[in-house]
DNA sequence: TGTGATTGATAGGATTTGACTATGCTAGGT
DNA sequence: ACCTAGCATAGTCAAATCCTATCAATCACA
C-alpha cells in the first residue's frame, strides 16, 4: 500500500471518474488505473464498480475511503507539525550551566530570551562540568555553558567571553589597595577555593602553578558567595573571575597581573547534534551577550 | 513521504541503529540511510543525530515518531478492516423484490439466511420492476428479485424458478372443476388484473394476446389478495402465478393449458457490480430455493 | 439504428527510483 | 597504533511507475 495509491483512490472517489482523477493528480489516466488496480489487488477486494461510464465505490470502497483520508490527513498533519516547529522559534530548550557562571551571567539573557520568544520553554540545569558533559552526551541538555576550551573530539564550542581573574583580599590586607597584584605576592596566604569538582578550582590552581605558587587550601565551598564571606571575615584570600565580583565592605578585589590569569567561558554543543531553530536562536542570543557586562 | 520511509524511520528509532534497522527491515544499510535522508530532506529537518557510534532522535524526530507510528498503524488497521469484512460473511445486503413475489417467495429464505448468518443485516425494498431497476442502477440495492428475462445490457440475471399460471375462477364457475383450462375459453369473462406498473399484468396480457384473447378489465389492484377476494365475490376471473395460490372456499384455481403460460422469476444484478461475500452468499442461498415449493 | 465521443483497460517503451555491492571515513575499543 | 563498528558515498542494476498509443465498451445524438 503506497501513499500515491491512497491519493489516487481518494481522487477517484471524489471526482467519480478515473479520467478526472488523473487530471487532478497530474498523472496519465492509465497510470492511475494501474495503481488503483494494484491497490485493489493488495487489499483483495474491488474498491470501485466500473459501470460503463460511471464509477462508484463498492461497499469495501466506502469502508476504505474514510481510512484512506485519515491516513493522508495524518501525513499532512505530521509534516505540518514538523514544519511548524521548524519555522517558528518555539519549543523546549534545555541548557546546562556550571555554578560559577549561572548566577552571574545567566539571569539577564534568560529573561530577555523568554520575553522575546514567549513560546519557548527553557530548562536550566546547574551542575559541575563533568556531569553537564554527561548530560550533554546523553542528550538531556542541548547545550552547556562552561569554562572553555573544552577538550573532547565529540563536542564543539563557541567562546562567549574571556574575563580576567581577580584576587579577593580582606579589606584590611596590605595589598588590598593596589591596582594589581602578582600571585607570587600571595604565595604565603591561606587559600579559600571551590570544591574539587568545580572546574574553576582547576583554573585557579593552574594559574597558581604557572606562577610557581602552591596554594595552601584552608577552606572549600561550592559557591563564591561563601568564599567571599569567609575572605571578608579574614580567613584568607581567594581568586574569582570578574563576573563573581560583588561590592562588599569587607573585601577588596585586585586584578591578578600574571600572564594568562583569565577564564574563558563558552557554549558547548555535542558535535553532530542537530539544533532546532529555538536552540540555534538561543545560541545566537547568548553570543550577543558575549562581551557585555552583566 | 513514502510508507517505507516511515517504516525505516520507526525501525531506526526502535533499534537505535541504522545497521540493525536495516537488518530488521530486510534491506541493505545504505538503502535505509538513503531513505532516511530523503525523508529528512523532505521534512526539512534532521530526524536523527548521528553521534559517532550511536544514533539518537532529535527533537523533531521525537515529535515525528508517534505520528509515523500512528500512520503505519492506521494503514494496518485499514487493511485489516477490509480483510475482515472480506473473510467474514457479514455486513449489509439490500435487495429489491416486486410485490407479486415478495410475500410468497421471500419469507422463508430470508428467515433462514438471517438465522444462518446472524452478522448480516438484510434490507428489503418492495417495489415494482421499473423502480427496482432504478434503485439497482443507483446502487441503492445490491440485487433484485423479479420476473425474468430482464432485457438490458447493463444487468445480469439468474433464473430462480419457472411457475405455471393458473386461472382463478369463482368456485361456482362452470369451468371451476376442470383440471385445465384454455384462455380462449375465458375470453368473454370480465378480467381482474394488477395495476399497470406491475409486471405481472404485462405477463398476463401477453399470454392472453398469444391466445388471441383481449381481456376486458373490470378491476385493478396492487395485490393478488384483493383480486382473489373479488373473484371469490364473483366479480370476474383472473390469472395468477403458482406461488400466489391460496386455498379459499370461494375460489377455484385451474391450470392454464396454453403454451408458455408461465412466469419465470430470477435474480438480477448490475453488470460489473462487485458483490461482497455476504451478497454472493445471499445469491447462492436464493438459488437453493430455486425449485423448492414455498 | 448508426455514428462519434467519452471513458476505462491494455500494451509496450522510457524514465525514475529504490536497492545492492564496494568502499570511504570517523569513532571507539583493545 | 591497529582493528572493529557504523554511517555515508559512489556506481550499477532491476523494478516499478509513468508515459503514449490504442482498444473496447458505453452513451449521446442524429
Amino acid at each position: 500500500m503506497e501513499v500515491h495509491q491512497l491519493r489516487y483512490f481518494c481522487a477517484v472517489s471524489e471526482t467519480g471518474s478515473f479520467t478526472r482523477a488523473a487530471e487532478k493528480e497530474q498523472v496519465a489516466q492509465p497510470s492511475l488505473s494501474q495503481q488503483i488496480m494494484k491497490l485493489e489487488e493488495e487489499l483483495g477486494v474491488r474498491l470501485f464498480d466500473r459501470l460503463g461510464r460511471t464509477v462508484r465505490l463498492t461497499g469495501f470502497g466506502q469502508v476504505f475511503l474514510p481510512r484512506a483520508r485519515a491516513i493522508l490527513g495524518e501525513m499532512k498533519a505530521a509534516k505540518d507539525e514538523v514544519a511548524e516547529r521548524q519555522s517558528s522559534v518555539s519549543g523546549p530548550v534545555s541548557i546546562g550551566v556550571i555554578p560559577t557562571i549561572a548566577p552571574y551571567f545567566l539571569p539577564l539573557p534568560l529573561a530577555l530570551f523568554s520575553r522575546k520568544y514567549p513560546q519557548t520553554c527553557i530548562t536550566v540545569v546547574e551542575d559541575v562540568t563533568a556531569r553537564l558533559m554527561d548530560r550533554l552526551r546523553a542528550g538531556q541538555i542541548d547545550l552547556a555553558i562552561l569554562a572553555t576550551p573544552m577538550r573532547g573530539h565529540d563536542v564543539e564550542s563557541f567562546t562567549l567571553r574571556t574575563e580576567r581573574l581577580l584576587a579577593i583580599l580582606p579589606r584590611a590586607h596590605h595589598l588590598a589597595k593596589k591596582r594589581k597584584v602578582m600571585l607570587k605576592e600571595l604565595r604565603d596566604e591561606p587559600f579559600l577555593l571551590l570544591r574539587e569538582d568545580h572546574c574553576f578550582r582547576d583554573t585557579a590552581i593552574e594559574v597558581c602553578k604557572r606562577a610557581r605558587v602552591m596554594p595552601r587550601v584552608v577552606f572549600e565551598s561550592g559557591q563564591f558567595s561563601s568564599i567571599l564571606a569567609m575572605v571578608g571575615a579574614g580567613l584568607g584570600i581567594s581568586i574569582v573571575p570578574e563576573m563573581a565580583v560583588e561590592q562588599r565592605p569587607d573585601c577588596a578585589f585586585v586584578s591578578v597581573g600574571d600572564d594568562r590569569a583569565s577564564r574563558t567561558i563558552g557554549v558547548v554543543t555535542l558535535k553532530g547534534r542537530y539544533l532546532s531553530r529555538v536552540q540555534l536562536a538561543f545560541l545566537a542570543h547568548l553570543q550577543t551577550f558575549a562581551q557585555k557586562e552583566a
